[in-house]
DNA sequence: TTGAAAGCGTTACCAG
DNA sequence: CTGGTAACGCTTTCAA
């Protein structure tokens, strides 16, 4: 056994070569050429017609199972939908971060739903890159998937997605801000209304100097978030103060870094807002290393409900909004449409309430 | 507007509703026809041949680009991979479970390498049922997609696979165990070594009664692990007590419960090895629910290094894996055996190490 | 009950 | 420089 060092950080082990036959794949040409048939007859053998429409002779049939499972036929999916002239069995996923748990749930509800559906996920992810989401976008044009569903993160570019697929009669969903005439899935509705609903729970505990960490993926897309806590303080008569928002990026180091900052304002916060719960987690490490407890120093707030926000400790007051149900809500639109084409554009909300758990609590008297 | 209550959970809106035109996809065709040239010259001008080979005069050359624009017209890809014979630019990923953050960084490593390289991403998880895991392999089969990237659960149908795809040339990479005349990436290798690593650790700190949480997605499966406990523990001389094992399931919940029952047990072990750092989170919470602080009352090790361990409360002593850089090198082997078909098989390690951190500490003297 | 033949939208070869 | 034309692998109508 030979050892080869391919790169700095890997070891690879380079096995005796074995020659792979380089069998062509068989056509329906070959299985009906072995079965000693015609080409049509193998096809109604695989689409199962043999039954309803034509009637194939018992013998014949065997002889084309025969040959199908001996050569290892499979119909090549390209050419069937070519040639049939529609469905792809595929729908396609654009999403704009693959890091945060939020999103893979809803990816893990498209999946399952679509193939519950017999439908294949195409998964993009743009990863806050225009190019990259518009470059996706054309991809997704030339191929054809039978529905898309959209996260976009650039929402000029919705009229273009829209352009490319919508018109092609093609179902669209979007998850996010609702469009005109494109079925959606609204994504963390009721923002305003939870604002509120947090601030109202940290007032009556008593906190008055709070702390947003505002790490967004692209700052200049949700600015709408920031205003919704803005409306709310007023509400409570508090002032905005601007050095307790810390604008940062989406990921738990994010987090972390924000919270260091803003522990370090005097006088410092008693609370932290953060927009979702993967940059409450980065925060929550960073409270921590301050010596601080949660949340007898400092309370703390999260947004998603993600699977791990019960488990931290202490266990995460946050909004709960099911991911899961997205995607499966999402796909169902798909299918929806894919069956009645000029069915009414329809939106979906997905239920949100504000999860009580221990990371909150009353402002230390001292 | 008008509001309809879909289903009990749901909340939809139904907006007015917007005839879309059944604009039909342009063709090929319609383009030559528009720009008043054969089909030829537009799938020259779309491949951008006109340079290199056959030239098209700047006029024609215009004339085209602007029906196109025009028309919105995109070659369809079904049609364009049929004819050249080849390659679709797809490349498929077959997962266990979508609910773990360590198979989410494989996919997402692979998304992004394929990204890089031009492919898309067909993305399967197969929820460890194994007609699922058999009938995404045939869907597989017929949707001619470049390279394969498996981590199968149900290794029995290795073979299967193998047969479907690799023998039609198809580049398939394994994840996991590697596979005879197959390429593959090792998960988890080493896992042996860093048991025992993990294990001289605890020992080095004094704790002699350790509990096991065996999480796994399918028990038959991975029954290697924990044999590589045993082993571990026989070296250093302690027993192997079966009512420190248990055996669950591979979720939050399930590591949550396993501690539960562990912690009960006479004496407490005073240390716990959890299969993954999910399954350790579960139980970090059940730990703190009883009232005992990490590391002082009990010590608690995980696997796989996820984002998420080192922000953790404690941050969790694990192992560092690479999940990202799966994928990645899943992507590259797929990339050069499709450059290169006759290239020995290759294995890759990604190399993992033992992260100490402040979850694991030595045994209370009582 | 089966087969021939006409495409689906594309590319690539060979004439003009 | 440009335009026929034959495939690619399949479905489906129409005849036999």
């Amino acid at each position: 056994m030979l050892f080869l060092l391919t790169r700095v950080n890997t070891l690879s082990l380079v096995h005796q070569q074995v020659p792979c036959m380089p069998t062509k794949r068989p056509t329906q040409a070959d299985v009906a050429r072995a079965a000693g048939v015609s080409r049509a007859t193998v096809s109604y053998v695989v689409n199962g017609l043999a039954n309803s429409q034509v009637s194939i002779s018992r013998t014949t049939y065997q002889r084309v199972q025969a040959a199908i499972t001996e050569l290892e036929y499979h119909p090549d999916a390209r050419a069937q939908s070519l040639r049939s002239g529609g469905a792809t069995n595929t729908i396609g996923l654009l999403l704009p971060d693959m890091h945060n748990p939020f999103y893979w749930k809803i990816a893990s509800g498209v999946e399952q739903e679509a193939q519950n559906a017999g439908f294949d996920l195409l998964l993009f992810s743009t990863s806050l890159n225009a190019e990259r989401e518009e470059h996706t976008l054309r991809a997704l044009a030339r191929r054809q998937i039978d529905g898309l569903i959209l996260n976009l993160t650039f929402p000029g570019r919705i009229s273009e997605a829209l352009k490319l697929l919508a018109r092609r009669h093609n179902p669209v969903v979007i998850l996010g801000k609702p469009v005109p005439n494109l079925d959606a899935v609204e994504v963390k509705p009721g923002y305003q209304e939870h604002a509120h609903e947090i601030m109202a729970h940290l007032f009556a505990l008593g906190h008055r100097r709070i702390g947003f960490i505002y790490g967004l993926v692209n700052q200049e897309i949700d600015a709408g978030r920031l205003n919704a806590y803005r409306e709310a303080l007023q509400m409570f008569g508090l002032p905005m103060d601007e050095t307790l928002v810390d604008r940062c990026g989406a990921t738990l180091a994010d987090g972390y870094r924000a919270a260091h900052r803003l522990l370090a304002c005097k006088p410092r916060p008693t609370a932290l807002i953060s927009l979702n719960d993967l940059l409450a987690i980065g925060a929550l490490r960073a409270i921590h290393e301050q010596g601080f407890t949660v949340p007898r120093d400092l309370s703390i707030v999260g947004f998603d409900n993600i699977d791990m926000a019960a488990y931290l400790h202490p266990p995460l007051t946050t909004v709960h909004y099911d991911a899961n149900a997205v995607g499966h809500e999402a796909v169902k639109l798909i299918l929806a449409r894919l069956k009645e084409p000029e069915r009414p554009v329809q939106v979906i909300q997905i239920p949100t309430h504000l999860m009580l758990r221990a990371s909150t609590g009353p402002v230390l008297e001292s």
